[in-house]
DNA sequence: TGTACATCAGTGAACGCGCGTTCACTGATGTAC
DNA sequence: TGTACATCAGTGAACGCGCGTTCACTGATGTAC
């Protein structure tokens, strides 16, 4: 591959934003160093800044890029309510909870980015929207907008019960969170039906 | 107040405790230091160590408080259900959503704190298995292990609900987030009713 | 086609800084005689 | 009661370290003639 063309410099950038992305998932932002995250993409620090004019540049980039991810990922599920019923399914799983740094984004980081700049809030804001247009597709095909506050809920319900899940260390109590959580969502998504 | 008896110091202890949860919630874990938890409390660096082993230790005693506050603070409210219903609806206020400093630790803290030490887990777990109990207990006064499991759901749904209203930086659907978690919440302390 | 030059992704050392932790010291206090 | 001493919470400088960022440099590439 090419040194210095353009495929060969947006390959290299693509590649530090998801390695970056499961080492922030991993190890949080704060807790993740300029030095490593190359390292991790092969790469050694100074190479950084021809990238991203900053970490919090490379943080901004890294949300955005994980949330459309987890939305285009919906792309992929069978249509309608079976398809977020197979998301919930997936979500509230003990292999999602036992894996962080391949997870949801907002399960792995949705504190340490409350506290990030502006720039990097409206990207999770443009992300997050998208997929609650996702849910809300599935939950009301024909007038989707009437479903965005049950959507919330239920994405807010997921990610709380995903971290809760991997903080409680009595192991049955965080298998009856995600048990619980599974419960609950699928009552959620069977209230809407009429 | 003397300088050099029990008092004094379990005084200054508690002291730091509470600074340094604020700070906590405020800036996160990582983001704050021994040397600016110290002089928030009026203090300097130095005189950490005769309080605490290490910031791990200061950690896990700042959280296992944190959760303690939070389930005894239960105490305060009307019994039964009515208490459950300002509990939700203090929880998922603007005024919450605005002032994390003086908040709910999980809203603020959850995911670093999966990050952090097995010690510091299990002082959130025990912490939250009391909050749990004292949730059961107005779900269902007769049988409270019966509402274990709505419990879960509901402070789950409640965390994930508030560090998504703290992130939005849509207002409008921030708003949304906050009402929606109250109706929800609710609703599943309804559907306990029979 | 072969040679000279400009480009620029990537290197790796260095910058000042704040981190968690250690330690020799201070000086107000409580205790012993 | 007055004096000498031991205690220890708190001070503040220093430790090595990793942070985000800068910069002079390298050398493989694409371009111009």
């Amino acid at each position: 591959m090419a040194r210095y063309n353009k495929e060969h410099k947006e390959a290299t950038r693509k590649r530090i934003v998801e390695t970056a992305g499961r080492r922030f998932k991993q190890d949080g932002i704060d807790g993740s160093g300029i030095a490593t995250l190359m390292a991790d993409a092969g790469l050694t620090n100074g190479a950084f800044y021809a990238h991203f004019d900053s970490k919090d540049d490379l943080v901004t980039t890294v949300v955005g890029e994980e949330l459309g991810r987890q939305a285009a990922g919906f792309a992929e599920l069978p249509p309608g309510r079976a398809g977020l019923e197979a998301f919930v399914g997936w979500y509230l799983s003990r292999d999602h909870r036992d894996h962080r740094d391949a997870g949801c984004p907002s399960a792995a980081l949705l504190d340490e980015i409350g506290r990030c700049d502006k720039e990097t809030k409206r990207a999770y804001t443009k992300g997050a929207k998208t997929i609650l247009d996702e849910i809300c597709a599935r939950l009301a095909p024909r007038d989707p907008e009437s479903a965005r506050g049950t959507a919330l809920a239920l994405y807010a319900m997921m990610v709380g019960t995903m971290q809760l899940a991997r903080v409680l260390s009595d192991r049955k109590l965080s298998d009856a969170a995600l048990t619980e959580g599974i419960k609950t969502a699928n009552a959620m998504i069977a209230a809407r039906r009429s």
